[in-house]
DNA sequence: GTACGAGTTCAAGTGAGCTTGAGGTCAAGC
DNA sequence: GCTTGACCTCAAGCTCACTTGAACTCGTAC
């Protein structure tokens, strides 16, 4: 499997053939050459998938995850960016693990009315805590599938 | 401070009058009354606000916020689903884990090529773990602010 | 050599979550 | 009473990340 067609791709990173060809359009991937007209993949595009799959998790939009690979196709970001953005990483784990916390909680407390309960008040507070503002953790929307 | 216009919640929450308005509109907030034309909110609108800021975070739409809220303004919404998502976010918050330690790695790595490191390798297989595939954490997107 | 089907291009459309702009209203201060 | 300016409504527009559709092109199998 040295080369692959983009339906291999697609199966293999469980991303669309129309996404694929997207991400070519904007330059985030290269096929290596045509077989006719079909684009053929080499296997370096898989990792390459990978790494942009966990950029989006991390917040990262398709242009700027583009910028992270230089022009010579690998990894390259100022370190001080990157830096930045690990400890903006940090926030929002710690934000998920309250909200988690919390989303456990009310799937156990017999509360009625989780406002009410104390435990929930003091998780809620929390979440507050990391960024000036808790909707500072701004960064995320969600495409519905 | 009992009741608030728009502003004022705006500035508390860090949320755009804009876009209380449209939160208004579909229904996830809403005003107690009016001061000629102008929304006035009460108090309890910030704690929603926060609600719903941690919602988007966890990664829920806003329909679907809209729909823990009940009817009587109180979150609830079916045990079974609410631990359903706390599980996705355990998934997440371990894809970001990985990925922030990821980060600071080729922060601090002097390999110049990354892919070449060993070290980010193993971290970048250990991100493909979680979940099927990496990209099936799937439901993210960001709004540039 | 012809049929098939998996691929291609290009333009237009989609949905979420807002924002923007034009034109209007109203309470408060002078 | 008039002005000011913060708010209002409503429709249209925008961005992102794709998807969809129509019309077309090839390599492969028969």
């Amino acid at each position: 499997m040295k080369v692959m067609d983009i339906a291999e791709v697609a199966e293999h990173a469980g991303v669309p053939p129309s996404a694929l060809r997207y991400y070519e359009e904007i330059g985030l991937i290269e096929s290596v050459g045509r077989h006719g007209l079909r684009r053929q993949f080499g296997p370096e595009t898989l990792l390459r998938l990978s790494l942009i799959a966990l950029g989006k998790l991390a917040g990262f939009s398709l242009t700027e995850i583009a910028r992270v690979f230089g022009p010579d196709g690998q990894p390259s970001l100022p370190r001080p960016e990157i830096r930045a953005r690990a400890d903006e990483l940090d926030r929002q784990i710690q934000n998920l693990t309250t909200l988690r916390n919390l989303l456990r909680h009310v799937a156990d407390c017999p509360e009625p009315n989780h406002l009410d309960c104390p435990k929930f008040q003091r998780l809620l507070r929390m979440a507050g805590r990391h960024g000036a503002k808790v909707g500072a953790g701004k960064r995320k929307r969600m495409p519905r599938p």
